[in-house]
Parts: C-alpha cells; sequence; structure tokens
DNA sequence: TACCAGGGGATTT
DNA sequence: AAATCCCATGGT
C-alpha cells in the first residue's frame, strides 16, 4: 500500500533516534519496524537522497512511502505509531528562534517524530537501557523477544529477510521467567528489575493503562514505584509510552549538550508541551553529528 | 555523596 | 589481539 505523507518524515533518522531499538535497515531502501506484536517494512519512493538539512516551516522527507500494512492497520495502528496527527514542520517553525543550538538541532534532525509506543514496551525497554549502548539495548531487546515472544507472521518484501521476527513479550512471560533465561539476554544486573516490573503488573499493583488517566506528575512518581526505574526513565516511559511531549528525559547526551553547549542552562523548559520534542532533536543531534 | 553493578560494543593501542 | 573506554542510570 502506499502512504503520502506531507510533514515531516525520515525513516532513517527515526530508526537512529533512540526511541526505538526494534527497527532494522533492510535492502532497497526497506526499513522494518517491530512494535509490540506488529512487524511493517517501510520505504520512501521517488528517493533521491535526502540532504542532511532542512528548510524551517517545509517538511522534510515528505513524499510517497511504501509499507507492508494494509489500510486499517496503517490507520489503526502505525499512523499513530507515527504520531502523523502531529505537524513537525510547523513545530520546527514555531521553536525556531530561541536558543541557536536547538535550532541548529532541528535543522540536522528534521524529518524526526517522537513516536507513541507502548507503555509496557517502553517500561522494559529503558529499565535495560540503563548503562547500555543503543547498539546493546537493540541486541538485548532481540534476545528478549526471541526468548519470550510470539513468532510474528509476515510477508517480507523482495530482499528482506524473515529473521527475528518476535512480540515483545508478555508481562506474564517475563513475570515466569526464570533467571537464567534472562541473564542469557544480557540483562545483567537488570534482571531483578525487569521481573518485579512484570510482576507488578501482572498482579495488577501497576496498572498500566490505569496510569494513561493520570497527570504527569502522579504518573511520573507512579513509574517510580518499580525497583530500576528512576527519573531519567520515568521520563522516557512518559515520553515514549505515554505520549508526554513535555516531558524532557536527561541522559548524559542531553547533560552534556546542557554543559558543554548551552553554557549550562537548560533550554529545553521554555518549549513548553513540545520540550520532549525538542529534547529528541538535541538526542539525535548530539549522537548522530560527527 | 561516593561507589558499585553485567557486560556489550566501539575505539584505541 | 588486548587494553580501554563508554554507555538514553539507579540503588545502596
Amino acid at each position: 500500500m502506499i502512504v503520502d505523507i506531507h510533514d515531516d518524515f525520515s525513516l532513517k533518522k527515526i530508526a537512529k533516534s533512540g526511541q526505538c531499538f526494534r527497527v532494522t535497515e533492510q535492502g532497497g531502501g526497506w526499513w522494518r519496524f517491530i512494535a509490540t506484536d506488529k512487524a511493517m517494512f517501510m520505504r520512501k519512493l521517488d528517493d533521491a537522497e535526502s540532504p542532511d538539512g532542512a528548510e524551517f516551516g517545509a517538511p522534510f522527507g515528505a513524499g510517497e512511502y511504501e509499507t507492508t500494512a494494509d489500510a486499517d492497520t496503517w490507520a489503526q495502528f502505525w499512523k499513530p505509531y507515527f504520531d502523523m496527527d502531529r505537524n513537525y514542520a510547523a513545530i520546527r517553525a514555531e521553536c525556531f528562534g530561541k536558543s541557536g543550538f536547538v535550532d541548529e538541532a532541528m535543522r540536522f534532525g528534521a524529518g524526526l517524530r517522537v513516536l507513541n509506543q507502548d507503555a509496557w514496551e517502553m517500561l522494559v525497554t529503558f529499565i535495560i537501557s540503563q548503562r547500555k549502548s543503543i547498539p546493546a539495548i537493540s541486541s538485548a531487546v532481540a534476545a528478549l523477544s526471541e526468548m519470550f515472544g510470539e513468532p510474528i507472521h509476515i510477508d517480507c518484501p523482495e530482499g528482506c529477510k524473515r529473521v527475528g521476527l518476535y512480540s515483545f513479550p508478555t508481562p506474564e512471560s517475563l513475570a515466569s521467567a526464570s533467571d537464567e533465561q534472562l541473564k542469557k539476554c544480557s540483562l545483567g544486573y537488570r534482571v531483578g528489575y525487569v521481573r518485579d516490573a512484570a510482576r507488578m503488573v501482572v498482579s495488577g499493583e501497576l496498572d498500566l493503562d490505569e496510569l494513561a488517566g493520570m497527570q504527569d506528575d502522579d504518573l511520573f512518581c507512579e513509574l517510580q514505584r518499580v525497583h530500576g526505574v528512576g527519573k531519567k526513565v520515568a521520563n522516557c516511559v512518559c515520553l515514549f509510552g505515554y505520549g508526554r511531549s513535555q516531558m524532557v528525559p536527561v541522559d548524559v547526551w542531553i547533560q552534556r549538550a546542557i554543559d558543554e553547549d548551552c553554557n549550562g542552562c537548560d533550554p529545553f523548559a521554555q518549549y513548553g508541551a513540545d520540550a520532549g520534542i525538542m529534547q529528541q532533536y538535541v538526542f539525535y543531534y548530539m549522537t548522530q553529528r560527527k
């Protein structure tokens, strides 16, 4: 199926933006996305290699995209996943001019979008993320999904390999997992954290659906009841799992940006409801610029 | 407020 | 090939 996209959209930048860890580049311009129990291949058509930067106000990467998703699954799952109801080109234009550094990060990262992902998947993934590099997180999540997830059966485009197609593990499957199995997934000292989180969800002590109805502060506090979830991980779950676009996770890269590029002043507060989106541009800029 | 925790992946030697 | 560094941190 063909999707016509009129806003910022870069599969490559999204894939490398450190918010999703189950996205892989395939052959022939295809990118494979796995989220919860779904997998989907997508590529840009009519693609002359896009330049790195962008003009403000002009959509970056707009055009026709081919997806293996059917119309219903696109509309119900992937369209909201890609946050398609938000106009990122307009946000870049509105936010321009408040910080030279953030302006440059927006120019560099044009095409990024903050994905709406599953809260459970985000909780586990960002518990795992602590003190790991992005490639290490990706391989741990892949191992966990292969060991505890279910095979996903979809048709792959020509040249794309049918490997590693597993759903994200359910809370039940992780709650009943053994330490030995979890350790094989390179979770290290995080094994106990993941099992506790799974148990809390299975027992109902932590109701992730109920949390969706809470105010930011309450949501933020509730998440930190989970062992292994501090401020940074809680902020990631709020931003990526609950669509709280004003939340700003501060990791070593964002802290470095504040310290070394912004004279020690936090630039994010001035963006209000878009602060978390600016954070994502800055994270991408810090990790991908040469 | 220090210090430590698994280990993987990237970089340097 | 081996040493070294660094990592979307949190608990103690």
